[in-house]
DNA sequence: ACAGAGAGACAGACTGGTCGGTCTCTCTGT
DNA sequence: ACAGAGAGACCGACCAGTCTGTCTCTCTGT
């Protein structure tokens, strides 16, 4: 591994814990083991780090959340995927996110302070429940779902069930609650076929 | 209204906004109209103030949440009734939270960085939970919610789904969003009777 | 084959500015 | 006359970012 991915990946772990603006490039130099000239010669400013860990960061987020999806072709088995995945792949993975999900960490701490950096954590935010709207609408119209209920709600709820379960684990570092509140969003979802 | 109380207030909104780190002095002499005089002549450091902000959050918190709660005797409808306030009377009280919610904030900025004052605000946290986990068995009980729940996966859900509410609030700023989910939640809560 | 030039990687001293906090002084009400 | 409130100069620590210098590797002319 270069210097490159190196100070991305310790960043990747600090961001996570301390926040972006909580983390000092002296606190980056020291876990890549590493100097100023090191770090301004792979990243012209802290803001272009910030971009380039965003990025690696929703590459591994696709990983996780997002495995074993493809093979799937019925919507809310998809959903029920990836809650799984969320579940057991994704919100316990201390390697890369020591300190909780870094788009929580990222959006709380800069959505007033650094609009133009939020912004594009929001994205992702936007993106994610696009993709849960889409598939319980495609379900909807299948006829799986029951008729009576509105997949505008249903996936504020569980967008929501799903950042609150990320807050969740921050706050006490121990998966057992978390897990039970995305469960019981997987048992919810089941009832409403 | 004294220095003090005004201190606190506006430090209140700027923490809200900005955290309690990304929040300097200088921004709250400036919010307060006052200077480094005083301010250190009413508290002897600026963790000093977080915890009197805490209270005042605390205080209002309550005042906001927990209104018509005791006139209420079926604790379903207090739980019902604790939603509706959340949703219509707290999360968008720009007044006093123009940030949204401090104590998320706060929870997500001090988790990792500084726990003795995380530790302040996560006792919150579990003191909501408490009170939901103890309203749902008392409900449970009475033989008012169908025996095949688990009150303590409810109780998960319906934290997560407050504090997922608030994070979206912060998000996007429109309390359309947090709004559709507090509802849904609501729903949800009736059809485990 | 080999000397020398050039490029890129990295170290770390240094800059201007901001941080939380202290200290002294003045102003005001009693 | 005096006590408490508040103003603001000041301190050392730390911030992101710059700059100079060194070291190593590769490429080129002979």
């Amino acid at each position: 591994m270069n210097l490159k991915e190196k100070i991305i990946l310790e960043s990747l772990k600090l961001f996570s814990l301390k926040g972006f603006i909580g983390t000092s490039i002296h606190d980056i130099l020291t876990a890549a083991n590493t100097s100023k000239g090191g770090f301004y010669n792979h990243f012209k400013s802290k803001e272009d780090l910030f971009f380039q860990v965003l990025e690696e960061a929703r590459r591994i987020w696709r990983e996780k959340n997002l495995k074993g999806l493809e093979d799937i072709e019925n919507p809310i088995e998809k959903i029920k995927k990836f809650l799984e995945n969320f579940r057991d792949l994704y919100l316990k993975d201390a390697e890369n996110f020591p300190g909780g999900c870094i788009f929580v960490t990222f959006s709380v701490e800069l959505n007033d302070q650094r609009p133009h950096l939020s912004r594009e954590v929001n994205r992702g935010f936007i993106g994610l429940k696009g993709m849960l709207k889409r598939l319980l609408d495609e379900s909807k119209e299948a006829g799986e779902l029951r008729s009576d209920v509105s997949t505008d709600a249903i996936t504020e709820m569980l967008f929501a069930g799903v950042l609150g379960a990320t807050v969740m684990y921050g706050v006490d570092k121990s998966a057992e609650n978390p897990d039970r509140s995305i469960s019981a969003l997987i048992d919810y979802l089941e009832k409403l076929r």
